[in-house]
RNA sequence: GGCUGGGUGGCAGAGUGGUUAUGCAGCGGACUGCAACUCCGUGUACACCGGUUCGACUCCGGUCUCAGCCUCCA
């Protein structure tokens, strides 16, 4: 029996994971806010819980998984007026842009992908719940969470109310009861985006789209929630507090799952500091595997060092698997899909790290040993053997997608072109036979000053692009 | 100030009470016309100070230090 042991950030410490029920397993994770383009610290999440949930289909039978888009929201407003073009025309370029990136990553499509802006009604039904149960107000068109009517509140990010009102840069406003009392719905102008509601036209709060969405597409009890560290307060502590109320449940999550962040030098990657690399640029340069990897690279629950060498390291890294498979090539027919394999047809030394808290690191370092033996492997059914178990290895990492040729040689575009390079190639290997070495290491120099490299294997001349 | 989590070799980054993960980079060798690819070999580590222990990088205490959250944020 594989068992997954998963870090929980509501006890502090790594536990088996059991689903509620084992024939529906619910996940949810925090998408994006559509207002720009997402940077690689984005992907952080995207990767983790696509290498998570691509464990758990293993595991169990059915897994269902939704990640939303949030596309209500000041900022939303605030570019959208900069730009002079609509709140929904900008939300969906940028919704649209981040499915692009993802896509880029390797991400497989969640089941699931709801809208802030699709579920209105769904809010408006939770926060009249609230108010009835006793835990929301209205007040001069806002309405309220009320902090202090959740004996709860804390327990997921681990603070006392006393620890809040320390230091507390809560914001006071004269609608509130208590400081630490957040918004559920608030009043819109002409120029912001409203609907209807019972309290006038207004529009929801940050956290409640995602009470709401999951109450709905997922249930009132769902197994994993995850999302970036930094969202465990407010956010999530919020977000548990209103569904717990709302729901009439103690337990709203069961294991909440937070990536750590990404850093620039020492600082975290972030859009307000400004240090951030979006994905769309990165992408002119590297390949997506190439960034997913480097994003693998670290343990999701450490911080990551994100630099150029990073990204460098995980390039060269990633190309010495696929040169295990340009080396070795199949000796029969292979698949690459391996959604509908067994777990147990996986390498062990790769699940065995993923079903630790996701220990990607670990999981890399065994694809390394598989690489390594498939090099040294002797005979056809070895090379078979160790080529499988790496496919498969990768595709559970959401790497190998590619063929290896193609890997090498893809791109490039304003440089050489194939049949350009391989002419190249013919009259430096003339030229060789002809032991005209000065004109073969000319063309050499000449291919290299292109970005060409040029391997001399036993059967015949082989080249990447660097 | 409160709450979290860190400090590992040139770089990234796992892990373990006693056999120097892994990758990238470096160095030596084999292969090669020379290279590249590949293979073989190889060096540099566990912030600091105490304690527990036959033995600690790993456990405990303290010090210094870094980051995250407490405001939007993956």
């Amino acid at each position: 029996m594989h068992q997954l042991y998963l870090h929980n950030t509501l006890s502090g410490r790594k536990e088996l994971f059991k689903p509620l029920d084992e024939h529906r397993v619910t996940v949810y994770v925090c998408g994006p806010t559509v207002y720009n383009y997402v940077h690689i610290g984005n992907g952080r999440p995207g990767v983790v819980f696509d290498v998570l949930v691509r464990l758990l289909r293993k595991l169990y039978p059915r897994v269902i998984y939704a990640r939303n888009i949030t596309d209500i929201d000041d900022k939303i407003n605030a570019a959208a007026l900069a730009n002079r073009e609509s709140i929904q025309a900008l939300a969906d370029r940028y919704t649209q842009a981040y499915n692009t990136d993802m896509a880029y990553l390797g991400v497989t499509e969640p089941d699931i992908t709801p809208r802030a802006t699709h579920h209105i009604t769904e809010m408006i039904d939770m926060i009249s719940q609230l108010i009835d149960n006793g835990h929301a107000y209205a007040n001069d068109g806002h309405v309220m969470f009320d902090v202090p009517s959740d004996p709860h509140y804390g327990s997921l990010s681990g603070r006392s109310l006393q620890d809040m009102i320390d230091g507390a840069r809560v914001e006071i406003a004269p609608y509130k009861k208590d400081p630490k009392d957040f918004v559920l719905w608030k009043p819109s102008t002409a120029e912001q985006p409203g609907w209807e509601s019972p309290w006038g036209i207004g529009r929801p709060g940050w956290h409640i789209e995602c009470s709401a969405m999951i109450r709905k597409h997922l249930g009132r009890t769902i197994d994993i929630h995850g999302g970036g560290s930094d969202l465990t307060f407010p956010h999530h502590e919020n977000e548990a507090a209103q569904s717990r109320c709302a729901n009439h449940s103690t337990e709203y999550v069961r294991y909440w799952i937070h990536n750590n962040m990404l850093t620039m030098g020492q600082e975290k990657m972030s859009k307000s500091v400004g240090n951030v690399q979006t994905i769309n640029a990165l992408a002119k340069q590297y390949s997506g595997e190439v960034l997913r990897y480097a994003l693998l690279s670290g343990q999701y629950r450490s911080s990551l060092a994100w630099s150029q060498d990073l990204v460098a390291q995980a390039q060269a890294s990633l190309a010495s698997l696929y040169q295990a498979l340009r080396d070795n090539p199949a000796t029969l027919d292979e698949p690459l899909d391996f959604s509908q394999t067994s777990i147990e047809a996986f390498p062990k030394t790769v699940v065995s790290p993923l079903l630790d808290d996701l220990n990607t690191p670990e999981a890399l370092a065994a694809m390394h040993e598989l690489a390594a033996e498939l090099q040294k492997a002797v005979n056809p059914e070895a090379v078979q053997r160790a080529r499988t178990a790496l496919r498969a290895g990768g595709w559970l990492l959401g790497l190998l997608n590619t063929d290896p040729d193609a890997y090498f040689t893809a791109g490039g575009s304003q440089s050489l072109s194939n049949s350009e390079i391989d002419d190249l190639i013919e009259a430096r290997n003339i030229a060789r036979q002809n032991k005209d070495f000065a004109r073969g290491d000319q063309i050499r120099d000449l291919l290299a000053a292109a970005g060409i490299e040029l391997e001399d294997l036993r059967e015949g001349t082989r080249w990447r692009r660097s």
